[in-house]
DNA sequence: AAAGCGGGGAC
DNA sequence: GTCCCAGCTTT
């Protein structure tokens, strides 16, 4: 830890600033623990704009763990659908009826840590925020926080293994009078003023406890290692029913370990189609896009598919034997139902 | 079009 | 510890 660095300066210094220009963000306004457990459920791998709407419709829909816990698990999903990463959805669904079964919420971090979809991250975050207590969430912003005021040049392999090596550092740094502020204010600040570029040091309230910031470029902290992305090609099938009024769809098993329980547009895999089944002929490229995730760059292309008589009669069978992971979706019925979010606006753009 | 963010869980 | 998850924003 950098020498040089008071931690009651840098403390006050942060928590005057945080008090003084919060953004107004709803779950801020009035808070409880539930509205907290909804917006740190949310806002894992999503940026605070994205949530936002969401974030207002869910608490007007499903207004407490109660409501939560008794929803039916497809009312949360389709409440979470163009949120991506549907295991946070079904972890919350699952931590609210894990806490209306005990006679009240529990308090202490690692007791939060045994619950479904919370890490060390979020136990910190909720307890810290809801409860008072004094450990610190330590995210992306707090890494680069971190890493700047200690002008710290280590060297990690990922954002992990840096989360894990600023921890103690964290924690030692803690607030221990309003810890859920500041957690708060360090996100804020990573947020706004410790930006990844061009870090807006000039108005930075903490940059006299800064040794980054008397560096030529702060912004080179924290340093990690680059990270390779794989290029991955797949392709969808549009197929509508002989009477052109319902869509082919293919529903992920519950226990799947990825969009578990949503839906898609199938793949020939999906319908046991191979390439042979997909002619020049019977299969036309409708639509091609490009999407990214974590180290994926996707490139996802559509084929309409218009079969002749014996193929139709194979993927009837087929569909017929998939226990319910294959379906015909009304095209009347497309709002009912939980799309991937790339899918819901594919279908939205090319065949509404 | 490309690069970056980001915590949790399964193994 | 390592890998996977299947999405958006910024540049």
């Amino acid at each position: 830890m950098n020498a040089a660095l008071d931690k009651k300066t840098f403390r006050s210094d942060l928590l005057a600033w945080y008090r003084a220009s919060a953004r107004a963000l709803p779950w801020r306004a009035k808070p409880s623990l539930y509205k907290t457990v909804v917006s740190e459920f949310m806002l894992q791998q999503t940026q605070v704009k994205t949530a936002l709407p969401y974030f207002e419709r869910w608490i007007r829909e499903l207004p407490g763990f109660d409501a939560l816990a008794t929803a039916p698990e497809a009312r949360v999903l389709k409440l979470w659908e163009g949120l991506g990463y549907y295991s946070r959805a079904r972890n919350l669904h699952k931590l609210a009826l894990a806490i209306t079964a005990r006679p009240e919420p529990p308090r202490a971090p690692a007791a939060w840590l045994e619950l479904p979809g919370v890490g060390p991250y979020t136990a910190a975050a909720i307890t810290s925020i809801s409860f008072g207590e004094p450990v610190a969430c330590v995210d992306g912003n707090v890494v680069r926080i971190l890493a700047r005021l200690t002008a710290d040049g280590t060297v990690f392999r990922d954002s992990s293994s840096a989360a894990k090596y600023f921890t103690p550092i964290a924690n030692a740094l803690v607030n221990k009078a309003a810890p859920g502020d500041h957690n708060q204010a360090m996100m804020e600040l990573g947020a706004t003023i410790c930006t990844r570029q061009n870090p807006s040091c000039a108005i930075c309230p903490v940059r006299s406890s800064c040794a980054g910031a008397r560096t030529l470029s702060p912004e080179q902290f924290p340093r990690l290692a680059a990270k390779k992305t794989e290029e991955q090609s797949v392709c969808r099938i549009w197929f509508l029913s002989t009477k052109r009024d319902a869509v082919l769809l293919h529903r992920a098993s519950p226990s799947a370990r990825r969009l578990a329980g949503i839906f898609e547009l199938p793949s020939p895999a999906d319908i046991e189609l191979d390439e042979k089944d997909l002619t020049t002929k019977n299969a036309k490229l409708v639509a091609e896009q490009k999407r990214s995730i974590t180290r994926y760059r996707i490139t996802e292309k559509f084929l309409a598919l218009t079969p002749g008589a014996p193929l139709r009669r194979r993927i009837d069978a087929r569909i017929k034997t998939s226990a319910g992971m294959l379906q015909w979706i009304a095209l009347s019925d497309l709002d009912k139902i939980t799309l991937s979010g790339p899918h819901r606006r594919i279908v939205q753009k090319h065949f509404a």
